[in-house]
DNA sequence: TTGTGTTTTATTGCCTCC
DNA sequence: GGAGGCAATAAAACACAA
């Protein structure tokens, strides 16, 4: 593989000098939008052809006079041994980095958007339209692609900070809101319990006549004060839950895009607020609750099974984002 | 001027595809 | 096995505050 290495494949080595040579004449010609290759490589040896045109702006500041010097010294074919070895020395400086020039990032830029997959083709041609080694262009459209990706990944974060902002909201609503349903359970509970006992104490002590009326009485007379209070609570409690799920459902967050799967939690948490909690209830008030009163269903607790919507994505980890957002792909590299 | 952080260019090693 | 892609990294170039 040593072969697509080392600087920009061909033209090393010897022809480094020639190179450096080029790079520093073409200074004062880069801002045109022409490549001026004709112009260098007429007369000169084939090692121009493709050298390199990188060029560092300090360049423009500092060395131009010396480089035009060299320049146009080397085409009046004039010998001085003093200035040879400066040449010497100056070229067998090892090769440094030079930045492309606006116009050659511009051009790789419009070309990048437009594609940002290099075809052989396209690379030769870039690399001939700019002046430089298609290795450079190669690698510019590499590290581009590095930096396009990073950025990406910045962005798909932000998205993912945010959706994880609005479900935390969600949860921490929910959870506020179980909190003060329990509060009223527990309340109301007590109240029944409290007047269950004064009831009870009566009946006791009452004669047995009244356990024996008719059971014909309306319905509404045979249950018992307390348990219409449960009804209420159950009533009350479904009625809330449902708010509450759609308030989660129905808002904008990403989470629920897909029809009102709720994928919020992990499955660890899922129990917490989606499913009744079994320390909420006594297992009677539980039992009393489900076999006398309502179906279970319409307890009122979403289950993330019975929610109606579409089949969830094979990835459970999903918040809804556009597919190109999700996959993060970039491309296909 | 200098120290430091960031950006850009280029290399290296590994991987995949044909 | 060669070509090309990517991640990681080096190092030069650059920006900027002190």
């Amino acid at each position: 593989m040593a072969g697509r290495r080392g600087i920009y494949g061909g033209g090393s080595g010897g022809s480094n000098i020639n190179t450096v040579l080029l790079q520093n004449q073409r200074l004062p010609c880069s801002s045109s939008s022409e490549p001026l290759d004709s112009l260098f490589i007429s007369g000169s040896s084939p090692s121009f052809l493709g050298s390199g045109s990188m060029v560092s702006f300090k360049d423009v500041n500092k060395e131009n006079s010396r480089s035009d010097r060299l320049f146009f010294r080397s085409f009046d074919q004039e010998e001085n041994r003093d200035e040879d070895l400066e040449l010497e020395e100056y070229f067998h400086q090892p090769e440094k980095k030079r930045r492309l020039t606006a116009h050659q990032v511009h051009f790789l830029e419009s070309s990048f958007e437009m594609e940002n997959k290099l075809e052989p083709e396209r690379k030769i041609q870039l690399a001939k339209d700019l002046g430089l080694q298609p290795r450079q262009v190669a690698i510019w459209f590499q590290n581009r692609r590095a930096r396009w990706k990073t950025k990406q990944l910045e962005k798909d974060y932000e998205v993912l900070q945010t959706s994880y902002d609005s479900l935390k909201t969600d949860c921490d609503n929910l959870l506020k809101e179980k909190d003060k349903l329990k509060a009223e359970v527990d309340h109301l509970t007590d109240k029944l319990l409290l007047k269950e006992k004064g009831t009870g104490n009566s009946d006791s002590s009452g004669s047995n006549n009244q356990s024996k009326a008719p059971p014909q009485e309306p319905v509404s007379d045979s249950v018992s004060e307390g348990e219409v209070s449960k009804v209420a609570i159950v009533a009350c409690k479904q009625e809330d839950l449902s708010s509450a799920k759609s308030d989660v459902l129905d808002s904008e967050s990403p989470h629920c895009n897909d029809g009102g799967h709720s994928y919020l939690l992990e499955p660890g948490d899922s129990s917490n607020v989606l499913e009744p909690d079994q320390s909420d209830l006594s297992q009677d008030e539980e039992d009393n609750l489900s076999n006398n009163l309502l179906p279970p269903p319409s307890y009122g607790f979403l289950k993330i099974e019975d929610a109606d919507c579409p089949d969830p994505p094979a990835n459970s980890c999903y918040f809804g984002f556009p597919v190109e957002d999700q996959t993060f792909g970039f491309w296909s590299y």
